[in-house]
DNA sequence: TCTCAATTTGTAACGATTACAAATTGATAT
DNA sequence: ATATCAATTTGTAATCGTTACAAATTGAGA
């Protein structure tokens, strides 16, 4: 009863070659928001043949198929995410990572976009994160 | 008693070249959210010598000095805009223009970040702006 | 086993950005 | 007015992420 990764592609019209659904698991198991050189460093010990190249073309394949989506929370960097359901993302100044967090789903639709067919929304927040905010607190404290 | 530009960048700590002058007023005039190809290009006949090194430069300097930001809604090109209060973003897939939207000022704080200290935002919106969907919906109507 | 299209791979090209050193500018002191 | 000197600007080369491309490989079906 449970999907394997490769139903899950071939019902989204993306053929399960062996580097497709490594990549996919590894994206969809990752909670990093990882770059496309994170993914080719990580599997690459796996797959000694997979190119950089793969990864690139493989992460297109996933955007256009709607099962994946390209981060740029940071201009420096592109990172990548297989949940695709609506969030937002922060980045912390601090330690870089990026987190998820819940949004309301119909965020307020805004009264200035009257007549504009909203079709994308992407919330970026930024600052320090849980952990490095209590850190910091406890330097201040001293 | 109306302030000089160069005034204005005096007031953040930065030398008003003349260079610095035409690239704030430039950026400040222009509601399109230049990139850095189009303000060299804009400046480059009035500037003959103007180099782009220069456009970069003095754009770090801005950011740094918080008279301007960056944007990358769309991870294929930096964007930057003088306005810095707090506002969205709307980005077109048809004609690919970027415009402004007015936010509520405190977006209801996210409960998912509690203990997060949110020191930026950024809310980019995509799809077809009233134009183009005005135009879209004239020839659904035929 | 053969065939053939899809996929993967490696390399080269591309383009935006940055590094860097030389040239220029402009404010200040003499 | 001229000299001085640090800040700014400029042009070129280097860097690096991404894309283009052609050859090699894969694997499903005949
Ligand atoms: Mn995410
Ligand atoms: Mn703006
Ligand atoms: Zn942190
Ligand atoms: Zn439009």
């Amino acid at each position: 009863m449970t999907v394997t990764v490769g139903d899950f592609l071939k019902s989204h019209d993306i053929k399960p070659s062996y580097q497709r659904v490594k990549i996919y698991e590894f994206l969809k198991n990752s909670k990093e928001h990882p770059t496309v050189d994170v993914i080719y460093s990580a599997l690459s010990p796996d797959i000694p043949t997979l190119s950089k190249t793969t990864v690139y073309n493989t992460l297109k394949v996933f955007i256009d198929k709607g099962i994946a989506m390209a981060i740029t929370i940071d201009e420096r960097e592109v990172r990548f995410d297989a949940e695709i359901r609506m969030h937002g993302h922060f980045k912390c100044y601090k330690c870089h990572q990026v987190y998820d967090f819940e949004m309301a789903d119909q965020t307020a639709d805004v009264d200035a976009l009257e007549g504009f067919d909203i079709m994308e929304r992407q919330l970026f927040y930024y600052g320090l994160c849980e952990h490095c905010n209590h850190k910091l607190k406890e330097v201040e404290e001293q």
